[in-house]
DNA sequence: AAAAGAATAGGACATTTGTCCTATAAAAGA
DNA sequence: TCTTTTATAGGACAAATGTCCTATTCTTTT
């Protein structure tokens, strides 16, 4: 975690121990959940090892994947975590992970602690903007086909890692069709 | 613009003062473009009076609106201003606009300024934040008749002052779809 | 290792959505 | 105001995508 944050601003030896003792962590099995709809998240997640999925459900009750974080990301219910709403995600642990957790208070507390801590929160604010920004342009000048393409050219990670069902409402289509998708394109 | 500050945090006087220096003012008129695609995006603009609306091109060559602005909102390609890289979007005026305007050097100076400048920025980019992540969650998990449907009860706004090639794109989906589902829901 | 359970691919068919086009209505310009 | 341009609605048909289902493969559990 110190690594992502180094590299958005220049921290001192203090800074970064205020950091460490703020910092607590957390173990989960392949299937667990970290987090339910209709609480509200108070945490934001590094993870240091393993891979998580956030979704949610639509009126059918099935389920929609809206994001994986994968080693050395952040995750958390973001929306939730900024409105003290009840998040509409669940997040899950698609496999064995390990985790740093960032509670509220502690990022309160760092927020408070200087002007750097503050600057740092915004900048990876805009970075989580823009990359949502990106998820978005794709959802409406692209159709499935050319989502899954994109992924396949540039984040073969998820085609690896990820199982097909979670990566099809990732994608916005069915499975059935992403088995076509995947047909057309081999 | 003030107010809108003031709704996140509370300015003393001289912060506001500092504020109303780096303002500037602009028009526009009906159908005039504040930012093309390519150019980076160096303002954030304020709405006094009038709509804009953000759209890119499609493979096609088709526009794809990707979002509106009303009076007391906000608007920039926030994608290009945060990573100094070209815009892919293209901001126009659909009405006689009357706008602030905040310069990049001008919102830097602002976060240079102080601490609560600083905070200011991350909130409401949290807030933008949040807005883009509703967007994303209703293409998820909604049709496109659903989508209008929501815009027809939560945002009539949209519906009595966008005309309906716009909406439709921002809808994602085409003219005619739209046609169909505005008469379904009669 | 065997048995049970879950994930994937893909056939057949249904539904949704898009494309192309035309007529009418509305808005802009002369 | 009249003329020209642009926007909207909707028909007919085509393409894309979804639903339901089954066979097969891959995982997990015992």
């Amino acid at each position: 975690m110190k690594t992502v944050f180094q590299s958005v601003q220049d921290f001192s030896e203090e800074e970064l121990n205020l950091l460490d003792d703020l910092i607590t962590f957390r173990t989960l099995k392949k299937g667990e959940l970290l987090l339910t709809e209709n609480q509200i998240c108070n945490e934001i997640v590094f993870i240091k090892k393993g891979i998580l999925r956030s979704f949610f459900m639509n009126h059918k009750g099935d389920e929609i994947t809206n994001c994986f974080a994968f080693e050395n990301e952040f995750m958390a219910s973001f929306a939730s975590f900024i409105t003290e709403e009840k998040a509409e995600e669940n997040i899950q642990a698609l496999t064995e992970t390990e985790l740093q957790i960032l509670d509220r208070k502690a990022l309160e507390k760092l927020y408070k602690s200087g002007f750097n801590w503050q600057e740092t929160g915004r900048k990876l604010t805009e970075l989580e903007f823009v990359n949502l920004h990106k998820r978005m342009v794709s959802f409406q000048k692209l159709s499935g086909a050319e989502r899954y393409e994109e992924l396949y050219q540039n984040h073969q990670k998820y085609i690896q890692l990820i199982p097909m069902q979670y990566l099809a409402s990732y994608l916005g289509i069915t499975p059935r069709h992403l088995s076509r998708i995947r047909k057309a394109v081999l």
